[in-house]
DNA sequence: ACACAAATGGAATATAAATTCTATAAAAGG
DNA sequence: CCTTTTATAGAATTTATATTCCATTTGTGT
């Protein structure tokens, strides 16, 4: 039995025997994937306790992969954290220096998308109206069925919202224009229901069309778009504005995700309060 | 005297006081700014011995900056160590703990998914292998037809991708599962082609049952999940792994989003530098 | 349902590490 | 240059921690 000497062979033979492992020996196998900082760094006992697990069952942990003890298998742990750590501040070292385009690495790449989606989320924090977002919620705590509507690069939180509400027991339709039917699968929205539409510039011509056809017919409509002057905004009941933050030419979808999510939440509640 | 509870702090007091410190203190402080790393996991004998002074020495040092005795300042560079973003864990369950309902406001129900939203992302930027990232990229630029795959909560992500694989003029076929054709849909695959499939635990059979059949034609298989034991990651050629965050009983799809982003920017990258 | 093997918990033990103590050496002050 | 104070080295001690061992439980095959 040879035992593997670095991180990342670790985790592999972690996994690959995870299936041929005992009860607890599978408990701790997760344990120490899902917490190799404590792995690392803490006491055997302090890590027994943790995981639920005897202080000799990690010991019996580390022989089982080959390691004459626990404190063995520690300083793979350890190696890591090292290694770890010193490559993520060379990453930002480099963010820093060359912002020309000599990072074409992927890693920096995803820095990027990570600082853009930490500042979207951030700058949601700030702009979203928390007013507007409960006036969101009353409208769809009465709606009988929501009609969710959303195009390109839009759609999948359109997409999202639709297997949500679901699981909270909540009517709704996705108008997804599947099968040329956009208008045909809008046709059936009636008053009681209400229309949730998300679009950002450019405004897909369907959904704006949507919208304002919606809200002729007196239908309570509410978007979640990028700003007072969108054409959503304007025919809306309310608009949940949300700015994403644009890196590499590609929009994030953090923030409006997690306006998303947080409706439905939101949404939840209230319906539980309402029952 | 009070002791520094942060490493900068520490880093800081180190600074300061090296004048007034005597000729051994001196050496400590010095030696510790240089090899923080050693400091920070290595035993009180072994320092010493690095360092070249006596044990007791350290022991001295730790006391005249006011600490109980070595091991308390040892904590302060454990936890620098450690610090890169990732209280993510205890951060994670203090947001799903308050579910008391005491927090019954939209607002409150945002801020915690921002922040839940913020840790995901942090910890996606630690555990994310680049490796693992370019070799996703690599398998994905000569594939001559991308075929995605994921359901339910993961199909957003396989439809944003879906869009965002079309803008960089890649072939894609989405694998929905609507009609009923799951597999219909999938039969088309063949060699040359590569499938991206996507999916969280609970994991979609069909889409486990895909990638293991696509896996068994030598297809290659590249997955994003939660961890090594999912069972994506065993049948796959490369698996991204992201950890994401439950708030409220609902899951984030920040950070998921966010790695499908970097995903199609990278690959756009490596598909002009290959024309 | 029984016997056998494997796994587990928890106390007992061994090991290693941190800390204290004291004799000695270096520095400071007169 | 001697005395007093402070710092240091190294051994001794204490404390913390890892590891072993064995009785008990749990699982498995007949």
């Amino acid at each position: 039995m040879i035992a593997p000497s670095t991180y990342d062979a670790l985790r592999d033979e972690l996994a690959s025997r995870h299936d041929e492992l005992s009860k607890r020996l599978k408990q701790i196998a997760e344990y120490a994937l899902d917490n190799p900082n404590d792995m690392a760094l803490e006491t055997v006992s302090e890590i027994a306790e943790r995981a639920g697990v005897q202080p000799s069952s990690l010991i019996r942990f580390a022989k089982a992969f080959g390691y004459s003890g626990f404190s063995e298998m520690q300083k793979v742990f350890r190696s890591h954290l090292v290694e770890n750590g010193s490559n993520y501040k060379e990453r930002i070292r480099s963010l820093g220096r060359d912002d020309s385009c000599q990072s074409n690495s992927s890693s920096v790449v995803l820095d990027d998308f990570i600082d853009g989606g930490i500042a979207a989320l951030n700058n949601l924090r700030e702009v979203l109206n928390p007013e507007k977002l409960e006036q969101a919620v009353e409208a769809l705590v009465d709606a009988d069925v929501i009609y969710l509507t959303a195009q390109r690069r839009s759609f999948p939180i359109a997409s999202y919202l639709s297997y949500a509400l679901a699981q909270l027991d909540k009517r709704c339709v996705l108008i997804d224009g599947n099968g040329g039917m956009f208008f045909e699968q809008a046709r059936s929205i009636r008053p009681g229901d209400v229309l949730l539409a998300i679009s950002f510039k450019s405004y897909a011509a369907e959904v704006v069309q949507l919208v304002k056809e919606t809200k002729s017919k007196d239908i309570p409509v509410v978007s979640i778009s990028d700003g007072i002057l969108s054409p959503l905004a304007q025919h809306s009941d309310v608009c949940l504005e949300v700015e994403e933050v644009e890196v590499h030419a590609f929009r994030s979808l953090s923030a409006s995700m997690t306006l998303a999510l947080t409706l439905v939440v939101a949404l939840g509640r209230a319906l539980d309060q309402a029952a």
